[in-house]
RNA sequence: GGCCCUAUCGUCUAACGGUUAGGACAUCGGCUUUUCAAGCCGGUAAUCCGGGUUCGAUUCCCGGUAGGGUCACCA
């Protein structure tokens, strides 16, 4: 194949984005940028009863986070647009011509409710209805106010090759005489898409796999036009994480955007779906943007489903959270927090504890980030000691006072810190007397990052008092 | 129900007919340690069932079972 490379992702504007979409938009973009091609976004907004306002603008936030960039679409123009369908209507109009024309494409006769009684009749005879066997000998010359039908030129079983797939066949009965234009003058799925493939020049269809059983459809579409239908790749589906069901609105699939919400980054969004039906074998997972393109493999796409894991998802965001610079890390982590917590020293402390940004938020909620900036309140102190000698454990923390007062304030690092209290600590028999009531004195909290390491994001000064107030 | 498709640890997966069936997540245990988290080391755990083909099947073929998809003036 020396022809350029042409994907697109053709999603409808019908309401909110979730992964699975997001993964057929990632996989054509791969295709597209490990080939030199072009990615074109297309929406296809033909069915205005579902179509949901905003949608459009959502999808191209949600592939703007994830670095999903489109060559050409709605906001990026080129040769090919508009890339709006409801702004091809003339184009569809143009090719419904040249079937009409051939005589393979004609006015439905019938009404809804008239096709609706034929195909009750039929399902009550235990029969699977087919349009065709109603088809009328004469057609009447097509004025737009009624369906055009496609007239299934030849009954006959098709075969096939998908990429992902393999070769695939269905029989005559997979065939029937669908609708090509709504009556309202729209053009259906079926023949839309395929109009836009041919004009856009798409060489590489992306889709689920619930198109499998209309491709004859297509097919038989492309033979009447005589044109060469691109290459098929049939998607897996990926499946909820409970039960055995495709991943759907319905079954709780989120909003690809409360993953941004939620602190998850792009790049972990990226290298989960794309490892979610796809393989490129090895042991390696962790991958980044320009890896993925290099490795991405059409011939290693899966055909099973998968099914949605958030704990691995949990599990690869702090891999990429680790691959983060120092600084990309504080605007993250920032994001979450209030002013007063703007310290770069607490940064590493956090990072370590979170799977995702948004547990900042969490942990600030749950009062766990509190000691920074506010001088803990010890009224849980009598729960906690209540078994030990309180004298005793007051006088270690006078001895640490005394000791840390002699460090000098710029000397007071966590290495000096340690150094200092762990000669008192240990003269103790159990080292736990000290460093417990100092992680408690300048925490306030049962458990805690390392004490030493708090004393020094506190400063001397803090610290001291602390432990005096504690004391 | 008809048609199409899929099947390896709980989960995601690797193994172009010959491996002690490998890795990752989760789980369990240990180490480290002042607690938590992190980190390091280790353990448990899988070829859906039944027939073939073959010297030899996770791998190829057939059947069963289970699961998915689809049968619209939705995409």
């Amino acid at each position: 194949m020396s022809e350029k490379v042409v994907t697109r992702f053709a999603p409808s504007p019908t309401g909110f984005m979730h992964v699975g979409g997001v993964r057929t938009a990632l996989y054509a973009y791969l295709w597209a940028k490990k080939n030199k091609g072009t990615f074109i976004l297309r929406i296809e907004d033909t069915d205005k009863e579902r179509e949901v306002l905003g949608s459009v603008e959502h999808i191209m936030e949600c592939l703007d986070w994830l670095g999903i960039k489109e060559d050409e679409g709605p906001s990026a123009d080129g040769p090919n647009g508009p890339y709006i369908q409801s702004e091809r209507l003339e184009i569809y109009k143009k090719y419904a011509q040249i079937l009409i024309d051939k005589g393979l494409a004609y006015p439905d006769p019938y009404t809804e409710d008239e096709v609706n009684e034929f195909r009750e009749q039929t399902e009550l005879a235990g029969k699977p209805f087919l349009y065709r066997e109603h088809r009328l000998e004469k057609f009447e010359e097509w004025h737009g106010a009624v369906p055009l039908r496609f007239k299934v030129p030849e009954i006959k079983s098709y075969h096939w090759h998908d990429v992902v797939w393999g070769d695939l066949s269905a029989g005559p009965e997979a065939l029937d005489d669908f609708i090509l234009i709504k009556s309202d003058g729209y053009p259906t799925y079926n023949f839309a898409h395929i109009v836009d493939d041919i004009e856009m020049g798409i060489t590489h269809v992306m889709r689920g796999q619930e198109f499998i059983s209309s491709t004859p459809k297509f097919l038989a579409i492309y033979e009447a036009l005589e044109i060469e239908p691109p290459a098929f790749v049939t998607l897996p589906p990926i499946m909820a994480p409970d039960g055995k069901k495709k991943l759907g609105k319905r079954d709780g699939a989120k909003d690809v955007l409360d993953y941004k919400r939620d602190g998850y980054l792009p790049e972990t969004m990226i290298n989960y779906l794309a490892m979610l039906g796809f393989n490129p074998g090895g042991e390696k997972e962790i991958f980044e943007r320009d890896e993925l393109i290099e490795i991405f493999d059409l011939n290693k796409i899966h055909r099973a489903g998968a099914k949605w894991d958030d704990e691995k998802l949990d599990w690869m965001n702090k891999e990429h959270i680790k691959m983060l610079s120092t600084l990309e890390l504080e605007e993250n982590i920032f994001k979450y927090l209030p002013e007063d917590l703007w310290n770069p020293k607490i940064v590493p402390l956090i990072t370590e504890r979170i799977s995702k940004f948004g547990d900042v938020k969490e942990m600030f909620e749950r009062g766990e980030l509190d000691y920074f900036y506010k001088t803990p309140e010890y009224a849980k102190a009598k729960l906690i000691y209540k078994d030990t000698a309180v004298d005793r454990i007051s006088q270690n923390l006078s001895q640490s006072l005394d000791a840390l007062s002699k460090l000098d304030e710029k000397d007071f690092t966590k290495e000096n810190i340690k150094n200092s209290l762990m000669q008192i600590a240990d003269k103790l028999k159990n080292r736990g007397e000290l460093l417990h009531p100092i992680r408690f004195a300048l925490s306030g909290l049962d458990k805690s990052p390392d004490p030493f390491i708090i004393a020094e994001i506190l400063g001397k000064n803090e610290t001291l008092a602390r432990l005096q107030k504690a004391i």
